[in-house]
RNA sequence: GCUCGAGUGGUGGAAUUGGUAGACACGCAAGACUUAAAAUCUUGUGUCCUUUGGGACGUGCGGGUUCAAGUCCCGCCUCGAGUACCA
């Protein structure tokens, strides 16, 4: 083989590694550049296509850094905790370090085959406990501070004590929690629980109540992600709406300054809009309204402008005063409707617009205003958990209030003048207000100015700023992720010191929550646990974005063991210089990565305040998933005859084009279904229909359509031995009964285009392409596909015609017979001309980030050389030097056959010479009415008359003016001609 | 609904500041080599018309600005992503 790319590309990881090529210094004269790429969770599908799109893009960029003479950061480690290897663990019993230990060495081998210039030295674990330790010390720090709103920024919580200590807490500007205002000597009086419940409210990590997608069956709490059409993913099983006591992180402190700081970086508009949409900052006014009974209920409104325009108030369904404020006439219509609610998640709350539901309490509120008796209703389109989970509703000015009115036949008064508000609410803020006493006759902008100052006046509300962003919850009921360095006594939660740090995962017996669904650490014996204070420790978990929130920062340090990072390397590395990863963490990751970095800041452990100073997002690669339908588990198939049937309690796949089953249609001859329950059908003349949802089969099974049902039968729970129901009959534990004579025994699944992903059980590897073409290949195809923003559907039809180009470029370097050959004579001019044009394009690229057109730019080079028969070694040399960002492997190879002792990294960007473009002619393009009729080639520097009136001596102009005179000619210089005629 | 993208040959895409639309590659077709196939190489390849000179049309649709528009402006359509009863 002339290129022989296996041999090739072993040889020089091989170096590399052992050279340690690709070590960063923590010192240098040079500048430094620090280029990151998102971490991979090392999932058991292996590292897949899409992944390194973004890590060559980002290798070639660091690659070229270097080439300009930066000091490089190019690390990489691994997201290591996660729900996968969990799941894998309850099923197997295996640990879930194991696991991850395993796929993280497989995603070692397939990132190592791509060649990357990772400095490895640096990689880190949030796993491991020599990482999650500082995990766990910035957790603490968290715990141990509050936000001064007076300072902007966040400070000890000792310092606080010592205020209220000296003055109680009326001075205080914090962003906490509802706090009743005492003094020092109040202070002074409390118990150490009281004291500790104050301060709990200021902490910027605190318990609190937060509501959670509960799962009885599973006995855990699911993400909106893990639930789809109201069931459990995994499973199937009922979903309710539950209140549970969690960690939550004070992000919203940060809100305003996460907003502005949006402005230092250098990111895509989309994503810091979609951050600032995210963080929803509305500015307007709190305003309380009384009920008859005498409770307060506060809103918050952007229009108190429209005050006089209320004409009913809605509470959210979970609120608390709700059963206080009910009649006695209302009870069990409302108690059905919070029912109802509690069934839904909040994603389905939300997405259902059409449908308009809700309940009256048969209460009243009295308008602070005028005194008007107002209906208090319940309805689910007003949350719980965002702002006083309460709203005043105008429906003359609110789309949603005026539907709701409609609907249930409340009066709606309109204090807009001169609008028509028959067929829908007047939602634009430029009317003037009328009806609406001491605001008549003022327009929005000044009626919003007016209310807020008499409302403050009276005393029934304030001016307000409001944030969409909630405080993040911070807990989760799971074994594999951080521990908290916390235990109790009693109630109270106190922190681990420092010396004892980390708090490591203790062994449990199983990684299932307890029977009375406490998470699974609450397994552990007291003596497994390394550390083990008070009553219990913390049984909670960290969720994922712990580890990844400040992960940018121990790369720098990644051995430090006295702290996170030292100050020094902090401040030589600083901030990120170039991000890539994907737009799907617009308002996870990213969002806090940048709250802890600023809260870092504040408590002055690094020196500066936003993480990612310039980002790229990749495009997703796309990938061919594979539906088929599972029926609700709730409808468990029995048969009296056949008990294992029963305690197997099978599920039944269905084919996708089938949306519901009906039971009779089961037809499983000698065995009878029966509903144990009836919660996921409905009875209908045809029978009872069972509701089905779309699930994921792996690719990995399928034949074209076609599902391997050996495969699927040995797969996770819900596939195994499951009964697989075709046209002609169904499988059963690999046994196919035929109930239909004109049917086929073949099971075939649908496509579907979309995010690849492990959850979606369509990955595709780079193992393949890496054996069959070489690692330089598949860097440069990926590269190759376009844009790197672009989302593409993953094909490998055109890596032939890469290939190709690698094997035309090794030709360059070698005669007929594959023997290395250049020559040492003065290169020509055509040939310099081709590789400056080269060098100004690549740079040009790579600065703009357009990597899919340099790799254009390298093939028309090749083809360039080719042609011109060029083997010159100067022009090679500097040639090879360009490509070796993109094709590290076959660059060291051709750099040390030219005579190079040291690896092709350490040498100099080529340098762009204008001189061997210049050119004696240009060829014109000669437009009439700006179509382009021909060519016509005239000196460089003749000046726009001259070349006017070559063009129009020219033989051919004459056929297109047709004997008539041009009324005007352009003539832009090297440029064009246009007649107009 | 809102926000942000995108829409160019059979396909992926190029055109960086308004100046030759379709670079580069895939695919396809024909030819060369071969007993044959694969691989490789050469040539052609936007569509339609054509007297083989060339002509007309052509960047989602409809307008506009301009000597000149894929690119700028106005209105619309389709697709994708994100996002929401946000009060």
């Amino acid at each position: 083989m002339e290129y022989n790319f296996k041999e090739i590309e072993t040889k020089w990881q091989e170096y590399w590694a052992e050279n340690k090529t690709y070590r960063a210094k923590d010192t240098s004269d040079k500048p430094k550049y620090y280029g990151l790429s998102m971490f991979p969770y090392p999932s058991g599908a292996g590292l897949h296509v899409g992944h390194p799109l973004g890590y060559i893009a980002s290798d070639i960029y660091a690659r070229y850094k270097k080439l300009t003479g930066h000091n490089v950061l190019h690390p990489m480690g691994y997201d290591s905790f996660g729900l996968p290897a969990e799941q894998y663990a309850i099923q197997t019993g295996q640990h879930p370090a194991i696991t991850t230990e395993t796929n993280l060495n497989r995603y070692r081998k397939q990132l190592d085959k791509i060649g990357f210039s990772f400095d490895w030295d640096r990689e880190v674990r949030t796993s491991d406990p020599s990482y999650y330790k500082w995990t766990q010390w910035i957790f603490k720090q968290l715990y141990n501070a509050w936000y001064n709103k007076d300072a902007k920024k966040a400070e000890t919580i000792d310092n606080l004590e010592v205020i209220f200590e000296n003055e109680g807490n009326g001075t205080v500007h914090a962003d906490c929690a509802e706090t009743p205002t005492f003094s020092a000597a109040d202070w002074k009086g409390y118990s150490e629980v009281e004291r500790q419940q104050i301060l709990m409210n200021y902490r910027l990590t605190f318990l609190a109540d937060s509501w959670v997608n509960w799962c009885p069956a599973l006995g855990t709490v699911l993400a909106n992600d893990e639930i789809k059409d109201g069931v459990s993913e995994r499973g199937g099983h009922l979903v309710e709406q539950k209140l549970m006591r969690q960690w939550s992180m004070r992000i919203t402190a940060y809100a305003e300054r996460l907003i502005n700081d949006l402005d230092t970086v250098d990111w895509t508009d989309s994503i810091k809009d979609q951050q600032r949409n995210w963080i929803g900052k509305s500015v307007g006014a709190s305003v309380v309204f009384k009920t008859e009974s005498g409770h307060d209920i506060e809103v918050f409104t952007t229009r108190p402008d429209t005050i006089y325009g209320v004409s009913f108030m809605v509470l959210a369904p979970e609120h608390e005063l709700v059963a206080e404020i009910t009649t006695e006439k209302f009870k069990t219509a409302i108690e059905t409707y919070q029912k109802q609610t509690s069934l839904k998640t909040e994603r389905d709350r939300q997405a259902d617009v059409k449908t308009i539901s809700g309940a009256f309490t048969g209460a009243y509120a009295l308008h602070p205003f005028t005194g008007e008796k107002i209906e208090i209703w319940i309805a689910d389109y007003v949350l719980a958990g965002y702002g006083t989970g309460a709203v005043m509703a105008v429906p003359c000015g609110d789309q949603r209030d005026y539907d709701f009115a409609g609907h249930f036949g409340i009066d709606i008064k309109n204090i807009f003048k001169d609008t028509d508000i028959s067929e829908a609410a007047y939602t634009e803020k430029d009317a003037v207000i009328t009806d609406s006493d001491f605001l008549n006759d003022l327009p929005a902008k000044k009626a919003i100015k007016l209310a807020i100052y008499e409302i403050e006046k009276r005393g029934f509300g304030k001016g307000q700023t409001n944030y969409r962003l909630r405080d993040a919850v911070f807990s989760r009921q799971r074994y594999w992720g951080e521990p908290f360095p916390v235990y109790y006594k009693g109630d109270t939660p106190y922190l681990v010191p420092d010396e004892q740090l980390p708090v490591t995962l203790p062994e449990v017996d199983k990684y299932l929550p307890t029977e009375d669904g406490e998470p699974p650490l609450a397994r552990a014996e007291d003596d497994a646990w390394n550390v083990f204070m008070g009553d219990r420790m913390e049984h909670n978990t960290m969720p994922g974005w712990a580890g990844s929130s400040w992960y940018f920062l121990r790369y720098m340090d990644p051995h430090n063991a006295e702290a996170f990072v030292s100050k020094e390397k902090a401040e030589y590395w600083n901030q990120v210089d170039l991000y890539i990863g994907g737009s799907e963490h617009a308002t996870g990751h990213l969002l806090y990565a940048r709250f802890w970095t600023k809260f870092l800041n504040d408590m002055g452990y690094i020196n500066f305040n936003e993480p990612f100073k310039k980002m790229i997002n990749q495009g997703m690669i796309l990938g061919n998933s594979a539906l088929v339908k599972r029926l609700g588990t709730y409808t468990i198939f029995q048969n009296p005859k056949d008990s294992e049937f029963i305690s197997d309690a099978p599920h039944f796949i269905i084919e996708s084009h089938k949306s519901r089953y009906y039971l009779e249609e089961l037809d499983i001859p000698g065995q009878t279904p029966i509903l144990i329950s009836h919660d996921l059908c409905a009875k209908s003349e045809t029978g009872w229909g069972m509701e089905s949802s779309t699930i994921h089969v792996d690719v990995n099974f399928i034949d074209g359509n076609e599902l391997n049902l050996q495969l699927a039968n040995n797969w996770h729970n819900d596939f195994k031995n499951a009964v697989y129901i075709c046209s002609g009959g169904y499988w059963y534990k690999n046994n196919f009964v035929r109930t239909n004579e004109n049917g086929t025994d073949i099971f075939t699944i649908s496509h579907e285009v979309e995010k690849m992903s492990k959850s979606k059980f369509n990955v595709q590897t780079p193992d393949d392409l890496v054996e069959k073409f070489g690692a330089d290949t598949l860097r440069c195809y990926e590269m190759f596909l376009g844009p790197l923003e672009q989302a593409k559907p993953w094909d490998t039809k055109g890596i032939n015609g890469v290939h190709n180009f690698l094997r035309k470029f090794w030709r360059l370097f070698h005669d007929a017979e594959n023997n290395f050959e250049v020559s040492d004579a003065e290169p020509d001019k055509a040939a310099l001309k081709t590789l400056h044009k080269t060098i100004k394009k690549i740079q040009e690229d790579l600065e703009r980030f357009s990597f899919n057109t340099a790799v254009s730019n390298f093939m028309i080079a090749t083809n360039e050389l080719t042609e011109q028969k060029c083997n010159n070694k100067a022009i090679l040399s500097e040639l090879l030097i360009l490509v070796s960002s993109y094709a590290p492997h076959i660059a060291e190879e051709l750099w040390s056959k030219l005579g190079n002792t040291e690896s092709i990294t350490k040498a100099n960007f080529p340098t762009f010479n204008a001189d061997f473009l210049v050119e004696a002619n240009f060829e014109y393009p000669v437009s009439f009415n700006g179509k382009m009729r021909f060519k016509l080639s005239l000196p460089t520097e003749m000046t726009a008359a001259d070349v006017q009136a070559a063009v129009l001596a020219d033989d051919q102009a004459a056929k297109y003016l047709d004997g008539k005179a041009p009324k005007k000619v352009i003539v832009v210089p090297k440029r064009i001609v246009n007649i107009v005629v």
